[in-house]
DNA sequence: CTAAACTCGGCAAGAACTTGCCGATTGGGG
DNA sequence: CCCCAATCGGCAAGTTCTTGCCGAGTTTAG
């Protein structure tokens, strides 16, 4: 459990069931969540105040997913960007993820799955040089649960990076066989068939 | 027709009909065409000849083209890399682009769309030397050494933020005070007085 | 249906890590 | 000079992690 200061997530979607949904589950889960229903209050929320993660659908009317993401990514190089869609076409993901996108999710999201993706970014984020954030006085938090956040990141990233497949994952990461079975039992970490 | 010295592609696919169409057809376009039929030898090709761009097939025998590509982002940093590849999974993509690809394409390929890409890309890259280098973690190499780097990351970070004072970085990290230095002896962190 | 390729997890020996206990060192104060 | 505070590192018992060996489901291609 963390008990560090909240996350704040800028969640962006123009289905409000969707977005309430995604909200109310986060905050839960212990992020500060902020909704926007559109590229541009999206823009409005992130202009006004400091996010640590935006999490957008692709597809929304008007200005969509792809431009609210380059908007950030030249307006704020260090928020990282979650994109989530259905449906989308190979042409689309390629472009998110060259627009910097961090990572894309299909629909239907499963909730745990992109809370365990949300705290894996957070925690190579805030580790990272960037530090952008003005941090608080004692935000302590055990080394070993950020290193293990870590870890579990990039298991799962390899994994997925993989295509799921352990043997391709444990020849990347440079694990034998039992041992990387072991970490993903200890930390968590399943094969999501895609 | 310009007369421009002619771009120089690696085309690497282990299909050696396709190999050989792609190579026929891309030179009658005028670029400079060198193929590869499987990983290792692109990696000898490209270790003794400079290109311009890699064009390569995602699924492949053995090293396949993510470890090629993989391999090209932490040797040859700035060469551009097309992947193809038919029946791709979303998540491959995603890891693919996240490799640094700059672009993922689907076979059957059409070769127009192809050269126009080349084109674009080659176009691009020469105007902006830089190409885009804010990209997400870059696989690199044994999970332990990533990890172990991030942990020294935060204990500097954290030893730091305490001002130096160990007493202080252990409350701060959760460790007593002999774990504490067991770690900053075995990751090789000092104390740096300020 | 069978063979081959993948994956999983139990088990256990060995390696690596954690941590309390002790004594030693270094700098200030008193 | 002595005492206190902050650090270090040796030692050793206790834990946790790594990994080879084995046997067993599952999938996939023939």
């Amino acid at each position: 459990m963390m008990t560090e200061a909240p996350a704040r997530l800028l969640i962006v979607d123009d289905d409000l069931d969707v977005l309430s949904a995604h909200a109310r589950f986060l905050r839960v889960e212990g992020f500060e969540v902020s909704v926007a229903s559109d590229a541009t209050s999206a823009i409005g929320r992130l202009s006004e105040e400091a996010f640590d993660l935006m999490i957008t659908d692709l597809k929304m009317p008007g200005s969509d997913g792809l431009e609210l993401t380059q908007w950030v990514r030249e307006s704020l190089p260090d928020l990282p960007i979650f994109l989530i869609s259905g449906m989308a076409t190979m042409p689309e993901v390629v472009g998110a993820m060259r627009l910097g996108a961090v990572d894309f999710l299909e629909k239907p999201v499963d909730p745990e799955a992109l809370v365990d993706k949300i705290r894996a970014i957070l925690a190579t984020h805030h580790a990272s040089p960037l530090g952008r954030l003005p941090r608080v006085g004692v935000q302590a938090q055990p080394l070993t649960d950020r290193v293990r956040a870590f870890e579990k990141h990039l298991l799962e990233q390899a994994l997925q990076d993989s295509g799921g497949s352990v043997k391709e994952t444990m020849k990347r990461l440079g694990l034998s066989r039992r041992t990387l079975n072991e970490k993903m039992a200890r930390l968590g970490v399943r094969r999501s068939d895609s």
